[in-house]
DNA sequence: CATGCGCGATACGGAATCAGTATCATCCAA
DNA sequence: TTGGATGATACTGATTCCGTATCGCGCATG
């Protein structure tokens, strides 16, 4: 039956007088006077209802009881430092937990090289990546099972912030024995009557709607399209032969055996973004630290990794 | 770098606040006012040097770190209260450890039925028993490496006391085929001119030396003394038919085929005690309690073990 | 045997801290 | 626009804590 309510400073005064053997030495460690010491350590006593010093003409000598209360006192204030190191590391954002959300085309970009570079910053950060679409991820991030999400857009959401992170020129990947393979630059006009390989064919609106949106800003309208799942799918299809399709430039990491990629002429105006988006007013560390990677690799060509 | 220290208060009332989401909630459960909670909270945010709360209008929110800190704090806390309990338990004589020096020959008598007792009464206290003789028993003492001694006298000590346990008869072992084996009762004049094996043959002054004191107050000396090392091999001589030796009560337990007991007649007065021996003024629980039950086992013979 | 020295325990007054009351700024909902 | 709820703040009273002075006690020493 506890009478008063333990405190750190029980442990702390106690501990220091186990370890000097005496109230009066351990005065002097702890910057304070001889009485405090006394009245703390009987509260402490009082509080567990057992003795924990017999007290002698030379010092003092733990009991049992004490011997044991201390060792149980020196683990609980290292346990406290180090669970206030740990909160202090993860205010920081030193340390904890970052739930990213991709989306399948995208991985091929700028991510990779993102993550590889905030891990090395934060290497004590577990970067947890999660495979989800735009509809999902915006859904995660309401939920928290996500901190922040990449898409190639994002629709203004009124609890959520989005910002473009990188924008990547679009390429025609095609066979090398295609008629056009001879080319060194294109315009959209010069495939407006090709056979053309779009993805992915769910979610709508997707990158296909953006792409017919260039289009139809020129006036041209492809009239043979195949929509398949996903960009590798329609590479395959490429090097099948079976038509053409559009990649950004980390898309070009693709590499298939004959397949060549060739630009569009900057006048097309031919990019898509990589968009990155986030809670409105998150207070997270960790977040913060992520954004500013991402930030600073804008405008670095994912194309120019070095292999 | 933390400005005040962290008490055991700022836990409770961060814990409050987090599991009642808000600061008057929490205030009402802690059955305080709700002022003091956010000076709490904010004075723990500041030794941590993190903001462990986002302050809402409908509430309160951990952030990241705070939730780390909530984890940690509810840990201290129960490890608080267990170290707590622990002690109490320690001091109550409940649970520990108890060091108990016995002397080889010694073992056989009451010594197995006080541990057992003991042990029963007191299940989760471990009892280490530490073979040694009298000399090193006092040593041993002396250094806190065992609380109780066992064996069959002590001498006085300043800083130790001892007191008799139990007092047990003497009784001849012999051959079935010896002369004196259809007797009922010996005197020790009967055994005095006999091929007498005694033990141990250290230390000295030992068992032999007490033996020869009881002969020698009724004028007798035995003249054929073989000295070996403990009862055991005594009791394995006169089954051999090597002669006669003296045992205990508790030395008939040890049961060799064609050896018998004959009691020596009271007026002889040939007894040997079991001693315990303890540091004075020694403050354990669990000494009190051993010695308790130690006390209540004397005068219950050794021998009426029903098996 | 007397005495000095060191130890922890105690008494009391002042300082620091804490808690309680009243109030404010803000946000959300009706 | 307004009412209700939230957390933050200012100020005052109460509690706790700490420091100085002193006591009683045990042990060593002369």
């Amino acid at each position: 039956m506890p009478t008063g309510s333990i405190e750190f400073r029980h442990l702390r005064y106690f501990i220091a007088v186990v370890e000097r053997q005496s109230f009066r030495r351990a005065a002097l460690t702890l910057h304070v006077s001889q009485p405090p010491l006394t009245r703390q350590v009987q509260q402490l006593e009082e509080a567990l209802g057992v003795k924990l010093l017999t007290r002698t003409s030379t010092g003092v000598e733990p009991t049992a009881a004490g011997k044991v209360y201390y060792e149980e006192a020196r683990h609980l204030l290292m346990l406290s430092e180090q669970a206030a190191e740990r909160a202090h590391l993860v205010g920081q954002g030193q340390i904890g937990r970052l739930d990213v959300g991709v989306n399948g085309s995208a991985v091929l970009g700028a991510i990779p090289q993102i993550i590889r570079t905030f891990r090395s910053l934060y290497p004590d950060v577990e970067v947890v990546l999660h495979s989800l679409d735009r509809a999902s991820q915006i859904k995660a991030l309401r939920e928290h099972r996500i901190t922040v999400g990449f898409s190639r857009f994002f629709t203004d959401e009124k609890d959520l912030t989005w910002e473009v992170i990188q924008t990547e020129r679009m390429h025609v990947a095609l066979h090398h024995q295609h008629p056009l393979a001879s080319r060194k630059l294109l315009r959209l006009s010069d495939i407006g009557d090709q056979r053309l390989i779009l993805y992915p064919r769910n979610p709508r609106p997707g990158f296909i709607d953006m792409m017919m949106r260039l289009f139809d800003r020129q006036g041209i309208s492809p009239y043979r399209i195949q929509e398949v799942d996903d960009v590798i799918t329609a590479v395959a299809l490429v090097a099948s032969g079976l038509g053409i399709t559009l990649v950004t430039d980390s898309g070009c990491n693709l590499q298939v055996p004959g397949i060549i990629h060739l630009p569009l002429r900057k006048a097309d105006n031919a990019t898509v973004d990589l968009c990155m988006i986030y809670r409105n007013n998150e207070d997270a560390p960790l977040l913060e630290a992520f954004m500013a990677v991402a930030r600073n690799l804008k405008g670095v060509p994912a194309r120019s990794e070095s292999a």
